[in-house]
This record gives structure tokens, C-alpha cells and sequence, in this order.
DNA sequence: CGGTTGTTTGAGGACGTTCAAGTACTGTGG
DNA sequence: CCACAGTACTTGAACGTCCTCAAACAACCG
């Protein structure tokens, strides 16, 4: 690991207050590497071997079933895909891709799926339970994560549960204008389509019609960019009651 | 705090290896209480005041969010509720009611309501998070508790995404049968029909059908018993696929 | 026994998906 | 630069799922 991994490392939250000594350890025991579109981190079901940390780039956290067998059972009509997929987290730059399973060492609930080139951190699982058990400092960092990572997902499944798709477009775009610092009106969307309407738990389909449907509260989007007329109307749609 | 009160706590996971001395100071700070059904223990919005710790009964974290002003805005044809309510999770006996707040000491996301009569532990949340950070092996059991409670969430959430309506009770039927330890066909459930459907993220109209729709799979519901003739075509239906 | 509450059933409608076709957008080789 | 893929996105129509509203039952409690 170059010393420029080390600074990318260091910038994680998670390992920010780490000793430099401490970090070097860890660092030795891992490696870096750049990752295309589609490699797959690990699968649904394996043992965790690693920690991964981002560098850059994203990595999309992917559940996945085997398609239905049908309720009125109509014989072996296999169609051409056989599984149902959905995106239930998306992970970016200096975040770790789920420390859960890492700490516990248990299977993986779920699959991991680049996204969008990036440069990765793979960090040996092992490494990072001692870590956890010999650095109060560590573990007390790993508390803190765990309780953000578990409020993100429970906004998301506050939002499954109580908003339509639409809604949740709605509420995807404030979310990524209350990111920006720019001041107002245009946002670029960091996903194509496809991995947009997974993430917001609709078919493509859905979202496209769903964008069109936002066109009356002032929303345009065309292609990457997002312009928003009026955010605190998308605001009030969405409900957007979000705490931070 | 009585006698039998510290037992209790103690036999909650996350405590269970805390030296008694320590958890008898903590235990002097808070206070237990019986709460009816329907009590709210927080709502959505509040700053955390205590850790709660359940010793009997349960206790389901509600999200809730306005109704949605209408996209074709019909006039004000204010329905009879005005707030759309789901639940997100449920807790029971030796569980900690969402610790995460108390730790980032953050607003809550969610409120939480007493489904059944519950006794109940309040530990002040500043006393919760001193011990966290003066106590390493506190520190490690919170973390394990909270990687725990994200897996719960993630499963809940994939399958949110991913299963039907019929798919989720067929699901939630087989956990029921994997948490008994009497071997075969019949589960009580621990739910009435509203707060199932709540909690299973549909209507209980829908609930209703689906319990109907099961009955072809060999699943008889009726009040708060269920039969079920064949687990194994249960599990097959709903694509358990569920890791420990 | 009537009132209250909780579950079921039925009909109609909203939301969302699928399949199929059409329309950009991209890069490639001529 | 243009024609040509190939891919992504949009649009349309038909269907399914799930919700709402209203009414019928059922169970419980005074």
C-alpha cells in the first residue's frame, strides 16, 4: 500500500482517529486495487474475507432471490432471467462496504456490485476484529458507524413502506440538492437510470414515467442533470419530514 | 431498581457481560416501569432521553409522515386520519429499543409505541454513551448488537424490495416456525391482524387475502393460530434464502 | 341483547409492472 | 462526416398487485 493509500484510508471516517502507527499495521495486512463496472466484491451467502473501504467510485450493496415459483404452478416456463434483483444500498468514496458481516463473521446477506470504477481497500476481515477487540478508540469509531449505517437503512425502509415511487424520486432529489453546496436549481444525477430506479425500488419503466410526472412540480431532468424549480414544492411532496 | 430488576437486565444480551458492579451503577441511574398498549415510550422527532430496555412485552418502532398533499391537488378533502403510519421493526423481551439514536444522540427517525403490556427499563442516555466510552467491553457488545440489528433491517428491507405482499407473510410465517422449538405445524402468532399487516407492509384487507391465498400451500389461519402442512413448500414459495 | 371493535368480502380504482415498440444517445468503422 | 450498430431511455397498452371504501360478519363486553 503506496503512502497515498494510506492518506485516502486516514480519510475515512471510520479510521480517522486512529493512531498512524495503528493505520500502518492495518495497512500491511491489506492491499489496494481499482475495480471496474460489474466486479463483484463478494456474493450473497459467502464468508466475509475482507473490509472493503473506497477510495472512489461506487459499489452498490445488491439483494437477490431466484424469480418466483409461481403460486398456480403453470409447469417450467423458465423465462430468460430466473432472478429478481433490487439495490438496497449504495456505498461511495470513503465509505466501508458492510462492516456488519465482517464483525459478526457471518454470510453475507447480500451481494456487492461495482457500480462505477473504483479504487478499493480490501482489509483482512481477522485484521479488523482484533482491531475492534485490542482499540477501544477502534471499536468506539465502529459503534458510531454502525449507528449512522443503521439510520440510513431505516430512513430507506421508512420510505419503502410509507411513500409511492414518485415520492421517493422526489425525496432522492432533495436529498442530492441538500449535498451540494451550489446554491439551487441543477443537480447532477450520480446514477444511470437502470441503477436509479432499482435503488428507489422501482422498475425503469416506473421512474421514467415518474420523472414525467415531477415536470408539474418544476422538475426537469434530461439525461444527467436534474434542474428543480422550486425545492421547497418537492419538499413538501416528498414529506419530507428527514431528520438528520 | 429492585433485585429481580437487574436480573432482567442482565439477561439482556447487550449487558450480559458487563462486571455487576458496573451494571449496578448503571441500573442506579434509571428507573423500570410497566407500560400499557399504546403508550409511546418516544415519538419521531424527539432528542433521546433514555435507553429503553424491554423485560416483557413488545414494543414496535412506528415511522409516520403527513398524507401526501396530492399530486392533481383536489381541493382539501381532509380524510379522517391525516397521517400515514408502518412499522419499521418490533421489539421484544431483552431487546434494546434503537440504540443508535442514544449514541449519536440524535433525534429519533421513528416513534416508538407499547403493542403489549410491557415492563420496561429507561437507562438515561448519557449514561449509556459515558459507558461506551469508558467501557471497551461495553463498547464491543454495542457493537455487535448494532451489526445485528442492521442485518435485521437489511433482510427486512431486501425483502421489502424483492417479495410480494403473499411472499413476506409466507416469510414471516416461517420465522415464526424457526423460532419454535416444537417441531411441527402449529405457530401462535404473536401479532393481531393490524399490526401484522403493519408490520408486513401491507392493508389488512390485503392480509386477509393473503392469508386466503395461502391456504392453497396448505397454511390454515385462524385468530391468533396458524397450521402450516408443509414447511418446506412454505419456504420454497417465499425464496428463503434467509442466512443466519 | 345491543354496542363496539376487529376481521373478512366485494367492487372499483390507483399504482406499478411487463412486454413491445419507438426514439434518443454513443461510439465505431467507413 | 456519416451510416450503423448497440445501448439506454421513453412511450404506449394491457395486466397484476395492492389499496380504499363500504358492507357483512364475528367476537367480545357491558
Amino acid at each position: 500500500m503506496t503512502n497515498d493509500d494510506l492518506v485516502q484510508l486516514f480519510k475515512a471516517q471510520l479510521f480517522s482517529d486512529l493512531p498512524l502507527s495503528v493505520l500502518e499495521g492495518l495497512a500491511n495486512t491489506g492491499f489496494v486495487q481499482s475495480e471496474p463496472v460489474d466486479a463483484v466484491l463478494f456474493a450473497q451467502g459467502e464468508m466475509p474475507r475482507f473490509l472493503h473501504v473506497i477510495f472512489s467510485g461506487r459499489v452498490a450493496l445488491v439483494g437477490s432471490s431466484a424469480a418466483r415459483p409461481a403460486l398456480h404452478a403453470t409447469a417450467d416456463r423458465a423465462p430468460h432471467h430466473g432472478t429478481r434483483e433490487a439495490i438496497v444500498e449504495i456505498f461511495k468514496g470513503g465509505d466501508v462496504v458492510i462492516a456488519p458481516a465482517v464483525i459478526l463473521n457471518r454470510p453475507y446477506l447480500m451481494s456487492a456490485r461495482v457500480i462505477e470504477t473504483s479504487r478499493i481497500a480490501f482489509l483482512p476481515a481477522e485484521s479488523i476484529r482484533n482491531l475492534i477487540n485490542e482499540n477501544p478508540g477502534f471499536s468506539r469509531a465502529t459503534t458510531s458507524m454502525l449507528a449512522e449505517h443503521w439510520r440510513l437503512l431505516a430512513r430507506q425502509l421508512k420510505g419503502q413502506k410509507l411513500r409511492s415511487g414518485t415520492e421517493r424520486l422526489a425525496a432522492y432529489l432533495v436529498s442530492l440538492v441538500a449535498r451540494q453546496t451550489d446554491v439551487g436549481a441543477s443537480v447532477e444525477l450520480p446514477l444511470d437510470r437502470q441503477t436509479m430506479a432499482s435503488w428507489l425500488g422501482m422498475s425503469p419503466e416506473h421512474l421514467s414515467r415518474s420523472i414525467a410526472q415531477l415536470k408539474s412540480l418544476g422538475v426537469v431532468v434530461s439525461g444527467r442533470r436534474a434542474s428543480i424549480g422550486d425545492i421547497d414544492r418537492l419538499r413538501a411532496f416528498c414529506l419530507d419530514d428527514d431528520l438528520r
